[in-house]
DNA sequence: GGACAATAGTTGTTCAAACGAGTAAAATCT
DNA sequence: AGATTTTACTCGTTTGAACAACTATTGTCC
């Protein structure tokens, strides 16, 4: 029924739509993935997060800002993964404002379980490029995000 | 908290969360202006796509698919549009199952209040790329994406 | 050391997205 | 022409996101 390509108005509205087009038809395919556990995009950095992590627990806002995604709703996010068992909460000792949160036993069994099928999926993503290619990729995305970045985000 | 930055567990997933990233960076920006018109990028793409297309009236379902990021729940998102008075609702002579969408004349005037603010946050997020290496970000990301493009999209 | 501010998280509420089932009209297929 | 399928939405429900207000604890500054 539609015919007629829209124009874009500027080089810059051009990239960002082809960047949240890109993103949506990508994230498609991954959330069909996590669908079959049950879970989000978001809820699976959590775990790999707090998998990743070299200490064994991890404050929840610091949690929240460190998420691919910003988090708003870290507390509730926290709450589902916990009633289900793949991550356990406590208070910190030395101070008792924190709350810290590690992944059980349940959680890193389930990453295992998961991990094979996610790394096909990202072939499915993105197996098509070069290696050269998603190396202009990646260097062209860090640069688009940096001045976006807070300063103390692990995402620079 | 968190000092170790995470390693990839390969090129693609790299690819893809800074692909992730990036666009929730710039998508934060670009939420930010249209909240002032208490409005969604999800229905501004929809008065946009209204407005540029060379029909006065788009089949809802059309919309829908045509939208940078599919919308499941397209009813509910011209319902909001329709009470706002930006769009009107009209069922097809010729099919009487379609209904055809058409921007108002305030919808119309809404686009141009917000246009020239929506130009400078496109210069926000992503004019500090040189006009090269934006070409090369549209480019790669059309590769990205167009195996995962339905043949019916306008988002070749 | 007491007032004030900052930090860390929680909760309430509203709004939007996702998924599936349901309805009505048109097209297709004997 | 009647049964079946397909198309084009629509509606109900559950879930998650966004924003703001609130509580508890710690830090700071005379």
């Amino acid at each position: 029924m539609l015919k007629t390509r829209l124009h874009f108005d500027s080089p810059q509205q051009e990239a960002y739509l082809g960047l949240w087009r890109t993103y949506d038809r990508l994230r498609e395919i991954e959330e069909r993935l996590f669908s079959h556990w049950g879970l989000t995009a978001q809820q699976y950095n959590v775990l790999r997060l707090l998998e990743a992590s070299h200490v064994d627990a991890i404050p929840t806002l610091s949690l929240a800002t460190n998420l691919v995604s910003k988090a708003a709703d870290i507390t509730r996010l926290v709450d589902r993964l916990e009633t289900r068992g793949w991550v356990r909460r406590e208070r910190s000792k030395t101070d008792r404002r924190t709350v810290l949160v590690k992944i059980t036993e349940a959680g890193n069994e389930l990453l295992n379980q998961i991990a094979s099928s996610l790394d096909q999926c990202h072939q499915d993503q993105l197996g098509h490029l070069a290696a050269g290619e998603l190396e202009k990729l990646v260097e062209l995305l860090r640069k688009v995000r940096t001045p976006h970045e807070a300063s103390d985000s692990h995402w620079i």
